[in-house]
DNA sequence: TCTCGTTTTAAACGTATGTTTGAAACAGTT
DNA sequence: AACTGTTTCAAACATACGTTTAAAACGAGA
């Protein structure tokens, strides 16, 4: 059991640190005496700080895209060829999401804050392997959501899309500093699901705003 | 006229290649490579890193945030106590933002890229540098954008803006890439100035979404 | 032309990083 | 109890970094 023990600690202290500092800023001695395991371990076991920086993303990213596929194949099966209704796709997917960080919701957080450092970091190596490993299920989800909004022009959908990710990514990476900030000048702090609620109309709203502004 | 050349040389540098790869993962060596001048020359002229850094932010937003205040007293006086139209407030940030990357638009882009990394990348000095820096200016922004939304809850545009900043900061920064794949994935592409274009009416929506979802 | 403050240069410094190594400690099997 | 494959450990390795230094090159004013 050693050896679940050393990966698992790597992991979580990796998990954390590179959500804090990024992850060139995050040196593998740090790892190592976070998770109060020898230097030599990472090389070890995950044999560079490349695969390191992959496994973190695939210890999430992995169950959460089975649960995630699992759920769309509901959806397609029970419309039938009817089309789906765009609030509920999107709960569904903050739901899958929210459920991914089963240890606590403040997990999420941590992870968006990596999904965001994978986009904006160098890190080419990081993007490929996302890509190639996670890209299809994201794909049906678009399927889905074009289908939702068969109104909009494939221009002004693509670039909502974007927009609404935006949103997301950066709202929820920034959460725990941003509920800080909401504590000092509203009085009134937030967790993450309760952001998610508040994330969703805007963005449905978005989505469906007219072509031109008024 | 030797130092200015230099001086130029490096923030040019640095901001491109800071921009594309982050801070911590751009060397003095790299930078100085790219702008033709001596490894010294980033300390003698800047005096470390850090302040190069800053430097780099400063050459853009100084010029930005003093047109922003101009342009925000000029609006202010034409009021006179009345409430100001939102999409308006919107598009006079964009227009100025787009105006202050005067050399080219892709400028913007570059630097909407290294405001991200300001936020997610550790970097506190950087934090702490535009809040003292640049604070006030934005928050007389906010002041009209609450008169503007006098409906919403304190606690409801909170988090709206910062849903709006997210998807402008996120879409902006991508748009070499995004604009790439809608090129590739609608066989359009679109300049920067379209993306914002697009931009306006799905944040003006977004910030007067219902409260909660339909 | 000489001078003096400024700027550039090549080289070195100290430090921190990712990775490798070879021996020690361990756990399960015969 | 002895053997074997796996895991841990302290130490060292080579490399890259930001920064400093002292000498050289430069440019304008006397």
């Amino acid at each position: 059991m050693a050896q679940k023990d050393t990966v698992k600690s790597i992991l979580n202290a990796a998990e954390e640190l590179f959500s804090e500092r990024g992850f060139a800023e995050t040196s593998l001695r740090n790892i190592t005496t976070k998770a109060g395991v020898n230097l030599a371990a990472v090389n070890y076991h995950f044999g560079s700080k490349k695969a390191l920086i992959q496994a973190v993303f695939a210890r999430f990213l992995t169950p959460f895209c089975d649960d995630l596929e699992h759920e769309l194949d509901a959806v397609q099966a029970q419309l039938e060829g009817r089309v789906p209704a765009l609030p509920g796709l999107l709960m569904l997917l903050s739901q899958t999401a929210l459920r991914a960080g089963h240890d606590s919701p403040r997990r999420l957080g941590i992870f968006m804050r990596l999904l965001g450092l994978a986009y904006t970091q160098g890190q080419g190596h990081l993007r490929r392997f996302l890509q190639k490993e996670y890209g299809p299920v994201f794909k049906t989800f678009m399927r889905l959501v074009t289908a939702a909004t068969p109104e909009l022009s494939d221009e002004d959908r693509f670039w909502r899309i974007h927009f609404m990710l935006g949103a997301t990514v950066f709202t929820l990476s920034g959460a725990d500093s941003l509920t800080a900030m909401a504590e000092h000048d509203l009085g009134k702090g937030s967790d993450i699901a309760q952001v998610v609620d508040k994330l969703i109309p805007f963005l449905a709203s978005g989505l469906n705003a007219p072509h031109q502004a008024d």
